[in-house]
DNA sequence: CGGGCAGTTGACCCCGCTCAAGCGCGGTGG
DNA sequence: CCACCGCGCTTGAGCGGGGTCAACTGCCCG
């Protein structure tokens, strides 16, 4: 992370979403307080197990979130995209960080400090309530995967990723998705092997239902990745 | 639900966990307007997809949260034990259930309507703290349960699982676990298959890990079960 | 006594993991 | 400029974990 990178903040995130119910003057203050870096691919905001001292939110670019298996496998458990927020869990539960957050395209990444993040709360029940149905969104999320990863085979499960990566981050006007996972990311993110993904990228791309193009992927029939999906 | 068994709360649930954070005031009007039942086992409190309108907590008994797939195999999320709450994720998040609640030993539960609970949530800030740190807590566990579901095999789940109702619920006086679960909950909660469960058990209980009575499990070798369980 | 459910065991076999080999491509250095 | 290396991707072969099916037992309860 160079220096030349430090405070250049667009003031995006903050404007977005949870921020949306903070006001004017707490606004200010944490315009003033907050600090944004930018990070290269690849590059890791923090680790597994570390302490965290605040909360991040993303300006722009793209974050994976993934949990390191005993043999070295990661689990990608989600993304954060611009305007979201990640970090507050370890804040807020006074844990050290439950995943290790790593940039997958260049991000810039606002911070906020623990105790002013927690003063927030306090002050502002409201954004204290908008926070509390963000984590709780995030927990039905996370009981629906442990749903699908227990019970629905690998075929169903990244027909299942695809067509969430196609609600999340959309197509650009090729109409390719607008994320760019390696096999071996995608693997993580199915829970299977990185053979398997491949084997069965190639069965859709045969059946017409998908398009590849390196790393690029465009839904061509999005009705069969849903039935193939079994989600009803 | 018998017509005798209403209104006989003891009031211990809300005296437990996240509800120390209220103040006296509070505490009187929440005992006037919560309202308490009694549950036989297998009786369902609410149904996975069906809306809720307030929040439960348990007084005593033990209550199963689980999701049905799309083959009708139950996966339990998490159990619910005295002292706990549940509910608040949909009141919160303002979804429908994500899960079943099902009685699996005779309970006692009060029942906080949605208004009065958030309510609470705006007007005492520490109340509304402590019920995040819960949510992200419950997050978290979730995280985990998705890496151990995606990578561990079935006999390391399994060993998890079983140190973790050790954990959770403890044993009586001989030694047994608190808690009585058939073979076919304890494959919805590993997250396999009835006869792979027989199978382990009875090879745990061969190698002197556990001893097996009908239901009831005591744990020999709680060492060789962390072992086992790969959990580091 | 009979029906039904939980538990158990054996047989079978398929999904998906692993290992290995080969390919294409971009970067690096001689 | 080309040779080489390494990484990501792809494909094939093999096999084993664990899911499924079926049969049997024991037990509870009507």
């Amino acid at each position: 992370m160079s220096y030349d990178k430090i405070n250049k903040c667009e003031n995006y995130s903050i404007t977005n979403d949870i921020f949306k119910k903070i006001t004017k003057e707490e606004y200010d203050i944490l315009s003033y307080i907050k600090n944004c870096n930018k990070y290269d691919k690849g590059e890791v905001i923090y680790h597994e197990g570390s302490r965290i001292t605040g909360v991040y939110c993303l300006d722009s670019g793209i974050v994976k979130h993934y949990k390191t298996g005993n043999d070295g496998k990661e689990q990608i458990i989600r993304f954060s995209k611009a305007g979201d927020i990640f970090g507050y869990r370890s804040v807020l539960s006074n844990e050290t960080a439950c995943t290790t957050a790593k940039v997958v395209e260049e991000s810039s990444v606002c911070f906020i400090p623990a105790t002013h993040f927690l003063k927030l709360i306090k002050e502002n029940s409201d954004f204290a309530l908008s926070l509390m149905q963000l984590s709780c969104k995030e927990l039905g999320d996370a009981n629906k995967y442990i749903l699908d990863i227990a019970q629905k085979n690998v075929r169903e499960r990244l027909a299942e990723i695809l067509l969430l990566l196609h609600d999340n981050f959309g197509t650009n006007s090729d109409g390719d998705l607008n994320i760019f996972l390696t096999r071996e990311e995608l693997a993580g993110l199915v829970g299977t092997a990185t053979e398997s993904v491949i084997r069965l990228l190639s069965e859709f791309k045969k059946d017409k239902i998908i398009q590849l193009n390196k790393r690029k992927i465009k839904i061509l029939n999005i009705k069969e990745l849903r039935r193939i999906s079994q989600d009803f």
